[in-house]
DNA sequence: TTATGATCATAC
DNA sequence: GTATGATCATAA
């Protein structure tokens, strides 16, 4: 017998939301799934953000296309993140979209990055393509604000690459540019296209940009934590 | 083997 | 198209 149950309402404080985050650890994706009464795909080919959707609806974050933090009551964002079985990332993390016309002015402080990065809730997930979807476990979850250090090597990525994109060069950035932030297209396709700024300053028409951390990054913040 | 560039599903 | 959720797949 249990009472293991998803939220059904955003958590009212971090120790509510703590507290279920932990309870998940160890559970199955298969389990947590029939739980919540969720249908399971056979992989992620077609269904990449299930695992995301999944935890959202187990930590009572309010599922669906909101431009706003999982919890923004509590100024916490959420990410699962795959992982091997030594606990290092498989992949890097999606943050959000680069804006690439009228950044004109805009500082750090601001930045949408930083925002989301503010304070972030990762739940690991055993992500290697052998498991079996339904067979992988979560991990135990951790609450992380970027250090000093992090948010300045945040900083000077993102601050390189808008320069890059207010310069008109945003089609000679490539995902190598950055140490630990990087651009690569965020798109439906390669015919989903959006405006930016050229070179000569012309307007033109390109693939929708997204920042995200590099694994290195990542793999850091959690080695830190879980003393790997 | 790995990271870059490309892509998948869904809501609005 | 943009927002949400990310991982796939192939070149190197």
């Amino acid at each position: 017998m249990h009472s293991l149950r998803p939220l059904l309402h955003p958590p009212e404080n971090e120790q509510i939301l703590l507290a279920q985050a932990q309870r998940l650890a160890g559970y199955t994706l298969g389990e947590l799934a029939a739980l919540a009464g969720l249908a399971i795909p056979p992989d992620l080919k077609r269904d990449k953000g299930w695992i995301g959707i999944l935890l959202e609806l187990w930590l009572g974050a309010s599922a669906g296309s909101k431009p706003e933090q999982d919890f923004a009551a509590l100024g916490i964002e959420l990410k699962t993140i795959p992982i091997d079985r030594q606990g290092r990332p498989l992949e890097t993390t999606f943050v959000c979209v680069a804006p690439l016309i009228g950044n004109t002015g805009v500082v750090w402080e601001t930045s949408h990055v930083r925002h989301k990065l503010k304070r972030v809730l990762w739940i690991p997930v055993e992500g290697e393509r052998q498991i079996p979807l339904a067979e992988r476990r979560v991990g135990a979850p951790l609450l992380w604000e970027p250090s000093e250090e992090e948010e300045h090597q945040l900083r000077l990525d993102w601050e390189e690459l808008m320069d890059l994109i207010v310069l008109g060069q945003v089609e000679r950035i490539t995902a190598r540019h950055g140490e630990v932030l990087q651009l690569r297209p965020k798109a439906a396709n390669g015919k989903a296209l959006t405006e930016a700024i050229g070179t000569e300053g012309a307007r033109i028409l390109t693939l929708p940009r997204g920042f995200y951390l590099k694994k290195n990054f990542t793999a850091r913040l959690l080695a830190r934590h879980f003393h790997l």
